[in-house]
DNA sequence: TTCTCTTTAAACATTC
DNA sequence: CGAATGTTTAAAGAGA
């Protein structure tokens, strides 16, 4: 399989670029602020402390911070940003950490496509509380120090407040400044606290300030925080679920440290979210290994954003209550670290809610004629972005995706010669699944029938399911053989090249299969299907069971969902070769009859209805619909008796009465 | 491992 | 006659 970088390269800019911007604009509007009422107290009531006082205070904060920072410092990336600097850093650090998540984000693309979508959102969500937990924090033991400090000053020596004047204003800007690199160095702690994308470090920038000015309680911040003001902001990126570049940026971080993280070492295959977790030297979680500490895993402490070495277990432990010792820093990540769990358990439940929507919408839903076209809601903010999300959206990350990539990573659509072929001659890599299943056939195909006519991917169905589709599909169940070559490089790209093979392939599949009623016709032999016949080589219906899940991912999931995926994707990244339903005028709705039929066909009146109504051979009766020979002179409705009566003219067809005839032996279990 | 299904390839026959 | 259409056989891969 050749998931050659250079091909996802493509979305994977797109999909990079986004983040960044998309942070920075989605954080602007936050309105967290609104949450502490108390927060204007500094900026109006200036007459309260001298200026000194507060730039002494801004000056505490700057020193609390800087000390963490420094703690932290083996933890940051970017030991160039810590600290220091007056304004300069306050530009600097910015531009550093956009270029960071660049850095971050290219690698782990292909996991933020797979990543649960919404899970940015949470995260960034959670950044900001973090965030503004920290300066909440921080402002309080300012408080305190502020207090104390002012008694002392009040006491010592009464200082004219008109006296502030101008030199209030400067202060003020001062003060301004001061926060903003307060808020940088806070950043800067809080990735390497929770080793969290800093991408989003700019955003809450901006804001923070004005925020941080309330002591609050903190535990209170936590509820109180992530119910009223986030979600606010959150809503744009989060309400479209999908946020895929986001995504990637938060869950990937969130996986690994700050690190370096491994540059290729994983495919940018779609599936690539296994590879995640896989490829993670990480392990993230605790693996229990016998005499270990959860938090103590590949020689390395695993505490958030420490990643401190340690021999063996003593030492880490010896660390541990050195350096993870029940402080102030320690408690303030270990609610950072109840907040990212919180999070992601309210992503799980949502995913999985997803999930069951939609394997209910893939199981019982007839069909939907353009998938890719019916967002779940266009996302009036980020455009690119949304664009991605959008498309992608029908085909969920959270959904398992096979790892059949091999025969369609993200496929250019009409891939240039080479890659095609070597994609495709890859081999036979069947994915025959799809054919057990009732029939997903249909309302796969009519989901993705824009893909598969434009990708040069191979469809997920045997040759006897693309055939009997070709044929239901047209309103008198029947085509020649070359109607159904058409349909083939119609509907599939795939089937554009090759013709030899496959075309060899569906004569022989009409042949060999005995649910292929070849009826003679005044201007030729037309194929029909036999429904029972179909029906009956295949297994149990599928209702709703267990097996069912199991036959969707396995199935369908497999090739179609991938392929869907991919579709997404490519549509996403080559609009132009998107073609709508220009290239087959009408396909979606001839879909539509079919995945009616389809869940319909079982049911339907086949047994009785050509059982009594064929005298000899009820071959054709079989159909519910009534069969008309298409080149039959009139299109007489009365010509199911003459396509009867044809049958018998085909001597294959008569030939062997038990061949095709099991009507005895069927009396009708399919009806069910 | 065996069996079944599917695909691919190919030979051959029949029809257009 | 050549191409298209059908039929049949065989081999091989994949999955149950």
């Amino acid at each position: 399989n050749q998931g050659q970088p250079s091909g996802s390269r493509g979305v994977l800019h797109l999909v990079t670029s986004a983040p960044p911007h998309t942070h920075h604009v989605c954080q602007a509007p936050r309105d967290g602020p609104g949450r502490d009422p108390a927060g204007g107290g500094a900026d109006s009531n200036g007459e309260v402390s001298p200026a000194e006082l507060l730039h002494f205070q801004q000056q505490q904060a700057l020193q609390v911070a800087r000390q963490f920072l420094l703690q932290q410092a083996s933890g940051l990336n970017s030991p160039s940003n810590n600290d220091s600097k007056q304004s300069a850093s306050a530009v600097q650090v910015p531009v550093s950490v956009a270029m960071m998540s660049q850095q971050m984000l290219s690698p782990q693309q292909m996991q933020q496509i797979l990543s649960p979508p919404q899970l940015q959102a949470l995260l960034q969500q959670q950044q900001a509380l973090m965030l503004q937990q920290l300066q909440e924090y921080y402002k309080k033991q300012q408080e305190q120090l502020h207090l104390q400090l002012l008694t002392q000053q009040q006491a010592g020596k009464q200082q004219p407040k008109e006296a502030l004047g101008n030199k209030q204003l400067a202060f003020q800007q001062l003060l301004q400044m001061q926060q903003l690199q307060q808020q940088h160095l806070l950043n800067l702690q809080r990735q390497g606290l929770v080793s969290l994308q800093p991408s989003q470090a700019s955003g809450p920038l901006q804001t923070l300030p004005q925020a941080a000015v309330c002591p609050t309680d903190l535990p209170q911040l936590w509820k109180g925080e992530s119910a009223p003001g986030q979600p606010a902001e959150d809503s744009s990126v989060r309400q479209e679920g999908l946020d895929l570049a986001g995504t990637t940026a938060t869950a990937t971080s969130f996986a690994s440290p700050p690190k370096v993280s491994p540059p290729l070492s994983h495919h940018p295959l779609p599936n690539g979210q296994p590879t995640v977790f896989t490829s993670r030297r990480d392990s993230s979680s605790h693996e229990e290994t016998p005499g270990s500490h959860p938090l103590y895993g590949h020689g390395e402490c695993k505490w958030p954003g420490c990643e401190t070495l340690c021999e063996d277990l003593g030492q880490f432990i010896k660390h541990l209550n050195t350096e993870h010792a029940l402080d102030d820093r320690s408690t303030a990540q270990c609610r950072v670290q109840m907040q990212v769990v919180q999070q992601l358990e309210i992503q799980l439940a949502k995913e999985s809610e997803r999930l069951q929507a939609m394997m209910a919408h893939l199981h019982m839903r007839p069909s939907e004629p353009k998938p890719f076209s019916q967002p779940l809601n266009p996302v009036p903010g980020s455009s690119s972005f949304s664009k991605v999300t959008v498309s992608a959206d029908p085909f969920p990350d959270g959904l398992v995706h096979p790892p059949t990539s091999a025969a369609a990573p993200v496929t250019p659509l009409r891939p240039p010669g080479l890659g095609s072929a070597s994609l495709h001659s890859g081999g036979p890599t069947r994915r025959r699944s799809t054919d057990k299943l009732c029939s997903p056939i249909s309302s796969e195909l009519a989901q993705n029938h824009e893909f598969y006519k434009n990708a040069d991917v191979r469809p997920p169905f045997t040759y006897a399911s693309l055939i009997r589709q070709a044929i239901l599909e047209t309103p008198d169940r029947q085509l020649t053989l070359n109607e159904i070559y058409n349909w083939f490089t119609r509907m599939f790209a795939y089937f554009r090249r090759n013709t030899a093979t496959w075309k060899n392939a569906v004569r022989h599949n009409l042949s060999l299969h005995k649910c292929f009623v070849r009826v003679e016709n005044v201007k030729g032999a037309v194929w029909t299907v036999d429904e029972r016949e179909y029906q009956k080589r295949r297994p149990p219906k599928m209702t709703g069971s267990p097996t069912l899940v199991k036959n969707m991912i396995s199935g369908l999931s497999y090739g179609a969902l991938n392929a869907s995926y991919q579709a997404a994707l490519a549509e996403s990244s080559f609009p132009l070769l998107s073609s709508p339903a220009m290239l087959n005028p009408g396909s979606a709705s001839n879909l539509l009859p079919l995945s009616q039929d389809d869940v319909g066909a079982p049911g339907e009146p086949l047994p009785s209805n050509g059982g009594s109504s064929s005298p000899p051979r009820p071959s054709p009766p079989q159909y519910s619909h009534p069969i008309q020979v298409k080149e039959e002179p009139t299109e007489a409705e009365e010509d199911r008796r003459p396509g009867l009566a044809l049958v018998p003219t085909n001597p294959s067809a008569v030939g062997p009465p038990e061949d095709r005839d099991l009507e005895e032996e069927l009396p009708g279990e399919e009806l069910s």
